[in-house]
RNA sequence: GUGGGUGUAGCUCAGCUGGUAGAGCGUCGCGUUGUGGUCGCGAAUGUCGCGGGUUCAAGUCCCGUCACUCACCCCA
């Protein structure tokens, strides 16, 4: 049964090389997200669709519904979860009286929309999450955090240059009511359009949804407000709207600015336009853009969200940030020509001489492992410019020839790329440390 | 869900106004019993996305369908 093979869009699969690029970067996210104390747990891939819906205008259109397919009955009960917030927020109330608060979790697994796929845009996608949570109150100090966070894990990887771009979504809400704007969600999604369709645009859907002249123009002015450094509580204050919710959004911010450039300076920058499209985030918000194509997306976006888990007695608010695995990978990958030094972890091909001396061959390499130096015995007895090349193809380092051969010079070990042959003993010899492990390499850039 | 584009070898593509399928790269083999990467020679692989129609004849025209892709929506 000969059935053609077809790709299946909006998934991620890579070739071996590829994706032990994609495992360095994941254990570098996970090293450094435990070094900052955080604690790995894993959510079933489903949730109840109860739980999953509602948490934004159109995200419900997005969630893929599971049913058995011998089950005739129409709607399904089930779904698979579309972010790591929602099933964490769920965990943190089924095992509340398990876990000890403030809770700090990291998450990286997989999440499914069911939306069109597009550049950067997956039906499935991997996410690295890190989530602070507490009971009932929860201090801002953590909103600044989270931004080292993800500053030392991008510090780390070969990404370039990036900003986190962060707002407070209290100063939105409270500028547009001090406008005398009532539809705040409204507002901020028309603002958010500002890159796609620029001030004009903007203007003329704000003025369809029923703002005035001058409060379209006030909106405006507030999402083209964009610093590095906290001078944009000055620039707000210029605009002359004034409301409680607005003093406390713009103090918030001033603070986790003022944080984050001590730590990690040239990282954040606040920007009064971003706005998030998840219903649950009631104020921090940020977002990340690599700076050589912003219009690429968010490839790291999160936020505050003070009451997505209650119980109906108390409330856990929470903060997180998420990395977009699949989304950054298929910007340096894809498209840009990130990829690993070889294709297999093997660092060490143990030539075989011949059949008789495979076992000679076979304990070398045991004696390469035995010290954790990931060895491969040669498949076949070949010439020796066919076992060679056998590993060159696949980027392994070194070949390791045996002294039980014909000439009977002892053990000797070649290193493919210089050509090196040099006497050893598997008992003490080890590649350089780089060499141990397969490691990330950018493609020759053309110089400009 | 709505609209546009594309669909020929593993990959990138060529194939003009219809006349019996091509290139480059890659893969594999050989280059006189052992040390590769260069080079030379050679080989394999296509229901030309699928179905129907027009025609003496369709990769090439028409219709449908599916897939991929881009934009909208929304978002990591």
């Amino acid at each position: 049964m000969a059935t053609k093979v077809t790709p299946i869009s909006g998934f991620q699969e890579w070739l071996p090389a590829d994706r032990i690029a994609e495992q360095i970067v994941l254990d570098t996210i996970r090293e450094v997200f435990e070094l900052h104390g955080f604690a790995s747990i894993n959510t079933r891939a489903m949730e109840t669709v109860e739980r999953l819906a509602g948490q934004g205008e159109d995200a419900d259109k997005e969630i893929y519904g599971i049913r058995r397919l011998a089950d005739p009955s129409g709607a399904a009960e089930l779904g698979l979860h579309f972010d790591l917030t929602v099933p964490f927020a769920r965990y943190v109330l089924e095992n509340a009286g398990k876990l000890t608060f403030p809770f700090r979790r990291y998450q990286i697994q997989p999440a499914w929309r069911g939306e069109r796929p597009q550049r950067g845009r997956y039906r499935e996608f991997l996410q690295a999450d890190i989530d602070i949570i507490d009971v009932g109150s929860l201090p801002d100090h953590y909103e600044a955090e989270l931004l080292l966070v993800v500053a030392d894990v991008f510090a780390r990887l070969p990404i370039g240059d990036y900003r986190i771009h962060v707002n407070d979504r209290k100063i939105c809400e409270g500028f547009y009511r001090g406008l005398g704007i009532e539809d705040v969600i409204g507002t901020l999604r028309v603002v958010d359009k500002l890159d796609k369709i620029g001030a004009d645009g903007v203007r003329k859907l704000l003025l369809e949804a029923g703002c005035t002249d001058e409060q379209a123009t006030q909106c405006l002015a507030l999402a083209e407000i964009s610093t590095a450094d906290t001078g944009f509580v000055d620039q707000v204050r210029a605009l002359g709207v004034t409301h409680e919710l607005l003093d406390e959004g713009l103090a918030k911010l001033a603070a986790i600015i003022e944080v984050a450039n001590e730590h990690a300076p040239g990282v954040v920058v606040a920007d009064l336009r971003i706005a998030r499209g998840l219903d649950y985030y009631t104020g921090t918000v940020y977002e990340t853009m690599l700076e050589r194509e912003p219009g690429y997306g968010s490839i790291c976006s999160g936020g505050r969200y003070d009451a997505l888990a209650t119980d109906g007695k108390r409330t856990f608010p929470g903060v997180g940030i998420s990395i977009g695995v699949s989304r950054l990978l298929g910007k340096l990958i894809t498209e840009e020509g990130l990829t690993a030094s070889r294709e297999t972890p093997v660092a060490v091909l143990v030539a075989v001489n011949d059949e008789e001396s495979r076992r000679d061959s076979m304990r070398v390499a045991t004696a390469l492992r035995s010290r954790g130096i990931p060895t491969l015995v040669a498949p076949k007895a070949a010439k020796f410019g066919k076992q060679i090349q056998f590993a060159d193809r696949r980027g392994i380092p070194f070949v390791w020839f045996t002294g039980a051969g014909a000439d009977e010079k002892g053990d000797q070990v070649k290193d493919l790329r210089s050509g090196d042959q040099v006497s050893a003993d598997s008992g003490s010899w080890a590649p350089p440390e780089a060499d141990l492990r397969p490691s990330l390499v950018l493609p020759e850039s053309d110089a400009t």
